[in-house]
DNA sequence: AATGTGTTGTTGCTTTTGCAACAAATATAA
DNA sequence: TTATATTTGTTGCAAAAGCAACAACACATT
């Protein structure tokens, strides 16, 4: 695992990141998939950083829905309070999304400088703006799919949004079938229905999680 | 008006502020309630500080749905690209939602320092990392709303969101009924069927803007 | 006060979505 | 491999939400 992959690290000398990682007091646990790794409702202000595997933050709500409201993959990054306003967390968790390996470090270590003032510090604030940048614009894309009012068009502005990502008419899909529902905040079934017809109606083909936009 | 009252010229001195507003070529222009202040398909990347009045971030669907994606108060910022993807922007407007006044300054003064390095352009560029940090909470706080999946827990969660910035089980809406309804992303005329069962089982109290959480 | 413009409240009807339940397919673990 | 769990596909039925149309109301302008 080579740590300045990680967002965070990103263009910081090996050597020095794992001189900053001691200074942070990081430390690393690994999980299974589909282990709780956090609650947001927990005051602990700490951020983890997915060094391998993937990762949703989930809401559920009083009826058992799961809503999927970011999904992190590996070298991302999660925390509660670089994102979330300080009165929502109930009800919100970080979940594997496969096998993984997080390292956390308590955020007070990265917003405020230690008395050595390594130069390297720098990078990581510098990284960090560009992280809640990158996040800015996750939050936003996944708005502008809810935003929309049927099934259908959820699906279709989030298809558009991954085919511009991959600039192809054809992509992957990050999820499963379950998982897609859960981000774009509907039922299930009727999720499978609507995707059904717009199979019939020649508007898309699937083939497992690949999608082409027709 | 003062500009260091803004987020973005926050702690820097006033006589500071005229000559970066110099500096970076920034324009004032005024609109009027309704106003379109611009089109995000544009490729233009400037931000927009709101000195004074209020605006809205809407999208228009093809059905002539609006939906609200962001409200942004005085001394508030927008601007597309340090917050939506390059792919999107199709469909999003700015639009006045009373008389306003707006600073317009091209992205690229804010994020490259100019040969003259000021100091002040430091406080700039850390305003900056406060807003984007600011905009995550706000988009973070509309996601889990949209992601409720009836109308009525869309209002709660709405509410209890309010509810918990101004600390009491009172507070004004920002929104017209109209409005809310196109920030929640229903129909209004079902937002409405919606709000009075809520009133009739006592669960809240509405008058004009001022709801109450029971 | 009269007029126009926009917002809010209301309702019947239709469509979409959610829910529940189960079968089929697939993945995971023993 | 076999057993077990999980995911996916399907459907009928009920509930929720959208749509359209209009009346009531509020507000600003003349």
């Amino acid at each position: 695992m080579h740590i300045n992959k990680t967002m965070l690290f990103k263009g910081i000398d090996e050597n020095d990141c794992k001189r900053m990682l001691k200074c942070f007091k990081a430390e690393e646990k690994n999980y299974k998939s589909g282990d709780t790794i956090c609650n947001y409702s927990e005051k602990t202000d700490f951020i983890g950083i997915v060094t391998s595997g993937s990762v949703n933050v989930i809401r559920g709500d009083e009826n058992g829905n799961i809503s999927i409201l970011e999904h992190i993959e590996e070298n991302g990054l999660f925390g509660k309070y670089f994102i979330y306003p300080a009165s929502v967390g109930e009800g919100i968790y970080v979940v594997c999304d496969c096998a993984c390996t997080v390292i956390f470090i308590e955020s007070f270590h990265i917003t405020k400088r230690c008395s050595k003032a390594c130069v390297c510090h720098s990078t990581v604030v510098s990284n960090m703006f560009d992280i809640v940048t990158e996040k800015s614009k996750e939050l936003s894309s996944h708005l502008i799919v809810l935003s929309c009012r049927s099934t259908r068009e959820k699906l279709l502005c989030c298809f558009r949004l991954l085919s511009a990502q991959s600039q192809s008419t054809s992509f992957e899909l990050p999820f499963s079938a379950t998982a897609l529902a859960e981000y774009i905040c509907v039922d299930r079934s009727a999720m499978t229905r609507e995707l059904k017809k717009m199979k019939e109606e020649c508007i898309i083909t699937m083939n497992k999680r690949k999608v082409t936009l027709l």
